[in-house]
DNA sequence: TCTTGACCTGAAGTTGCTTCAGGTTGGTAT
DNA sequence: ATACCAACCTGAAGCAACTTCAGGTCAAGA
């Protein structure tokens, strides 16, 4: 698969696909003779993970030590459940902040209806 | 209201108040004697609400354009509004992509969890 | 043949903060 | 009185996570 695939499929752009490889967020990814990636479908997969909790806050410092996780192979399975479990419940406090956002945004909206409809 | 209280009651850093006041997000801050800034009641309000959008995902860009409708005066409350709705359908579009992470977070721990059953 | 498009690298630029160095107050303890 | 401390100040540098840019390779099509 060549990188605007997976670019398109995990929604990532190519400079960041590429900016993470490089930064050690994946196992090394396979070249053509001519020196281009080419990615397997589990890379896809795996980038298409890594979008993921890239997307719901994760820092790539994190990412990067999940990705150790990964490349050192299935003994790893349950720490990464572990991991994976933190960064869910950390997931879910951020939504509930973003649902408090979202309140006040629609108290300031009334507001503002309030005022609009007092000057006719 | 000194600058520590303002930060305890949004959030906000005491540096990323200032340096939000710097980037033209607020109107001046009032400055007592000393050169301490005195905020408020509604300078703190309004730190509440840039705290809200910027939680979201405002840029600071569109922050800064919506300060200045609010620092033109009742006028622009028309304007003000839009801008908010905008903005909570650009939320309601985010928190949906967050639920979709968090299904193939969860998935991913389903995967997890049936291969730790495998093995015993 | 020549140009176009997709890829490559390494470096510089951007956004949104945070941290640091160095300086000024005002209140309290000695 | 004086010494000290915490809380504030400014301007500059540092940092995370990308994006953009400059310059280069290569295969395929007009």
């Amino acid at each position: 698969m060549k990188i605007s695939e997976v670019a398109q499929r995990t929604g990532l752009s190519i400079s960041t696909i590429r900016y993470y490889e490089n930064a050690g967020l994946c196992p090394a990814v396979a070249r053509g003779p001519d020196g281009k990636r080419r990615f397997s479908a589990n890379d896809a997969d795996w980038f298409l993970l890594l979008a993921s909790l890239r997307e719901t806050g994760m820092p790539l410092s994190q990412m990067r030590a999940f990705a150790a996780l990964y490349a050192a192979g299935d003994e790893t399975v349950q720490q990464r459940k572990t991991a994976l479990l933190a960064h869910r419940e950390s997931l879910s406090q951020r939504q509930a902040e973003l649902d408090r956002c979202r309140s006040l945004l629609d108290r300031k909206l009334q507001k503002y209806d309030e005022i609009l409809e007092t000057r006719e």
